[in-house]
DNA sequence: TGTGATGTTGAATG
DNA sequence: GCATTCAACATCAC
């Protein structure tokens, strides 16, 4: 479930189902994904509390709770949230649930265990410390272009790097690339300026057409990168075929010729 | 059977 | 200290 997009309709989720309303009970399954604190703690830290809001900065979810702490819910690769009243729902690999007063159960469901659950005192705090950039969304024009001055590595490996600016991951990184007509592997520090604001403005339109669409992919236009993301596929724009490369380590897609490279 | 997958991290390297 | 790369993490689906 997880870039910015995907993570921002997670929270609306939260926001229907989590508010005002005081957790009941607590249970934990497993207390893998919950990386500060144990199992046994987490109960007691949030048994009787309530949410009263949520702050989403890029891919990281953050429920705000009745005493100004804060919960991180951070999906990883396969978190997801689910809310239900009939016990049998529970979903398969639900880490984590709470039990609300009205006999409703949100459940923390996460089959790969990768997602990062922290029980947080200060956020600011720690916001700061883990050096987390400003959400992709929110960043200025400008700051963006600062951000990319002199950069040494790759396109895409900036765009996803979550110090600089938060929320773009493997595949909007593509997608990003693909429509500002820049070839991924491409220098950062290299990229004129006019391309680096058609990046930025082409990074804002993904994003808020995939917000807009909770993030539901297939109803993204026909042309975008993402419906024909594999190898050997014909670009609709030049006739080439789709590449694959590793890039910043992870599985990239891309067309020849279509993507300048700087 | 093996491979790869929308995530981050910490160690290693330049 | 900073920027960047990459193996490791746990599980499932093709």
């Amino acid at each position: 479930m997880p870039e910015l997009p995907e993570v921002n309709t997670v929270q609306q989720y939260f926001n229907a189902t989590a508010l005002h309303q005081p957790i009941d009970e607590v249970t934990v399954h497993d207390d893998y994904i919950i990386r500060n604190v144990s199992g046994e703690k987490f109960i007691a830290l949030l048994t009787g509390r309530s949410f009263t809001g949520s702050y989403r900065r890029g891919k990281y979810l953050f429920g705000e709770l009745d005493n100004g702490h804060h919960v991180q819910l951070h999906l990883g690769m396969s978190g997801d949230l689910k809310y239900y009243l009939d016990p049998g729902d529970e979903p398969k690999h639900a880490r984590f649930l709470f039990r609300y007063t009205n006999g409703y159960h949100l459940a923390f469901d996460c089959p790969r265990k990768l997602a990062r659950i922290i029980y947080i005192e200060d956020l600011d705090n720690y916001i700061k410390k883990k050096g987390l950039g400003e959400d992709a969304q929110r960043i200025s024009r400008e700051g963006f272009l600062a951000l990319a001055k002199n950069k040494k590595g790759t396109l895409k490996g900036f765009l996803m790097n979550q110090k600089y600016l938060a929320g773009v991951g493997n595949l909007y990184a593509d997608e990003i690339c693909y429509q500002a007509r820049v070839h991924p592997a491409s220098t950062v520090g290299q990229v004129d300026e006019d391309t680096l604001r058609l990046i930025y403005q082409k990074m804002q339109e993904i994003l808020a057409f995939a917000v807009d669409k909770n993030a539901h992919y297939r109803q993204y236009p026909e042309d975008w990168l993402w419906k024909w993301r594999k190898e050997g596929h014909p670009c609709p724009e030049n006739g080439s075929t789709v590449q694959k490369m590793q890039i910043a380590s992870r599985t990239t897609y891309y067309c020849e010729g279509w993507q300048r490279k700087y």
